[in-house]
Parts: C-alpha cells; structure tokens; sequence
DNA sequence: TTTGAATAGTTGTATAAACAACTATATGCC
DNA sequence: GGCATATAGTTGTTTATACAACTATTCAAA
C-alpha cells in the first residue's frame, strides 16, 4: 500500500494541475469576454483584499502563496490599472499596505459571479458530498506540502 | 442546490490550484536538488514522450493541454538540453516528431521515482477511497471545461 | 489543376513565477 | 548608543503562458 497510492498513468494530472488550470483559463475568458482588462492573478490579489483591505504586501504572499518578487510585480501591475494603491504603514516603514481603488472595489460583485459561475460550470454533475471529499483531499495535500 | 455549491471563502484554492501548484514546487526542488538542470514544465514534456515516444507537437499540446507555441518554446529548450530531437514526418513536412536522446531517456527512472514520492508526501495521511474520489472530481471538473 | 481552407509550427509581445542579490527599516543584545 | 540580525520590499534574469499574427504545407473542391 505505501508507494503504490498513484499508478503511474494518473500521476500527470495530479502534478500539472490541469483540472485548475482549465478552471482558471475559463473565469479569464469570462473576464475578457466582458471587456475586463484583469489577469486571474491580478483577480486572485484583488480577492483577498475584498475580504480584508490593507493587508501588507508580505500578507500578500501568504495568502495567495506566491513569493515576495510575485507580489510586488503584480501590486505594481495593479497600481498601473487603479485597481489598488501602495500606503506605507505609519508604524513600520518598511511595510506598504495595500488599499482598493473606488475602481478596484466597483470590480468585486461582477468578477466575484463569474468565479461562482465557473466553478458551477466545472464541477456540473458532480455530487456534492464527493465535491466536499475533492476540497478536503486538497486541502490535507496544501497541508502537507505548504511550509 | 444549483449555484451555492461553493462558498465563497472556499473558491479562491479551487480557481487558483495551490494544491497542485504545491505539488509541482515539491518535484522541482526535490529535482533541482539532484542536480538536475529541469523545469516541472519540461518534465511534463517528457512524461508523455517516455510513455510513446515521436508524438508531434500538436499531440504534445493536447497531452499537455498547452497551446503550440508553449510547445514549440518548450521543445526548444529540451532541445537545447539535449534532451530531445525534432525529427521532420517523412509523410507530412510540416509534422516534427519528437524523440527522446539518450540523456532524455535516462532522465526517466530518476525523476518518476520523485514523482511519485512527491505525490506519496502530497497524500500523507488521506485514505485510498477519498483519493479515488478527488481523482474522479478533477477529472470531470477538466472533461467539463476543456475544449 | 488551381485555389481557398485547414493544419502544423514559429515569432512577437505582455504578463507571471522562481531564484538570487540587493536596499531600507526595525529589533534586540552588548 | 551601536552593531548584528531579521524583516519588508525591489530589481535582475531565466523560463513559461496566452494571444495574435505569421509561414509552410496539405487537403479538397471547383
């Protein structure tokens, strides 16, 4: 049982992520195809500060796991598009705290529908207690591997 | 039932895959610290070339589910690496088959084992039947979105 | 047989990710 | 206070992705 979890014709899947892929390519084509200029990436950061603005750029990195260098290319990529601006925090200098635009906010309900929309979309036909099983396996793997 | 399958404060991990991206992380620094010069891109290439070798860029795209110029970058670089030739089809001219040189060959033992050690580490902990599930989930959530 | 459409692959450009090296600021210990 | 260390963020470089526009070859229908 130990090492044989995975035969190896499913292994590929599993490692590439193409399911989430496929996900997120069909929310970008929803965003494009309304005339939103937003990349997924530039969306995911938005969508931890709908929840919780003026998180650190440092927050930032943790909660959509990505580096430092990640972050402040897309903030600065956001920044350009008035989406969301950089405060530096009074406290700590070193830290900028990142603030929506009336324009970043105004894309919340829109983007935040398609997102639903997709994930509808994807996971058609599947019941939900299997859906439940999917998000806690892949919840346990994050667990397991994140650090 | 239909569109409150997912909430919200659980959509973001679906849409942007930090499962899988924690995955691909996993097998990158397990190769790069083998000393192996070897993206977990380039390795999905020749995951389907070892599984049948002199497929054509096109049948690389759709095993890899990658658009032509993804693949045409990506064979460069194996190229460069020595790790595979374009050979032009002799009944169609404008077909490249790609065959694997010794080098890429012999890559294959090695990293299939961290392969699915990494996997193993991914699943630590979940049981046989909830895998099969998640396996099942995601492959339905691709058929559904593909195309 | 020619010509228009389809297919295979390449190139240009923008955005993003990973890693290393860097600057600036804060913290803690002597 | 002063200096070593940690933390926050930036910049440079390489690789990869998506999309559009392009070339070359094949196919099919007039």
């Amino acid at each position: 049982m130990p090492n044989n979890q995975f035969k190896k014709g499913e292994l590929y899947s599993f490692i590439t992520g193409k399911a989430s892929t496929a996900i997120a390519r069909r929310l970008q084509k929803k965003i494009n195809g309304r005339g939103i200029n937003l990349t997924i990436e530039q969306w995911s950061v938005l969508y931890h500060l709908w929840k919780k603005e003026g998180l650190s750029q440092q927050e930032l990195c943790n909660a959509t796991f990505r580096d430092k260098p990640s972050i402040t290319r897309l903030v600065d990529n956001l920044e350009k598009l008035n989406l969301v601006k950089r405060v530096a925090s009074d406290n700590d200098r070193r830290i900028n705290l990142i603030y929506l635009t009336k324009q970043g906010q105004r894309l919340e309900e829109q983007t935040m529908t398609m997102a639903e929309e997709t994930l509808n979309e994807a996971l058609r036909g599947v019941p939900t207690e299997q859906i439940d099983i999917c998000k806690q396996v892949l919840q346990i793997v994050y667990d397991n591997l994140k650090q």
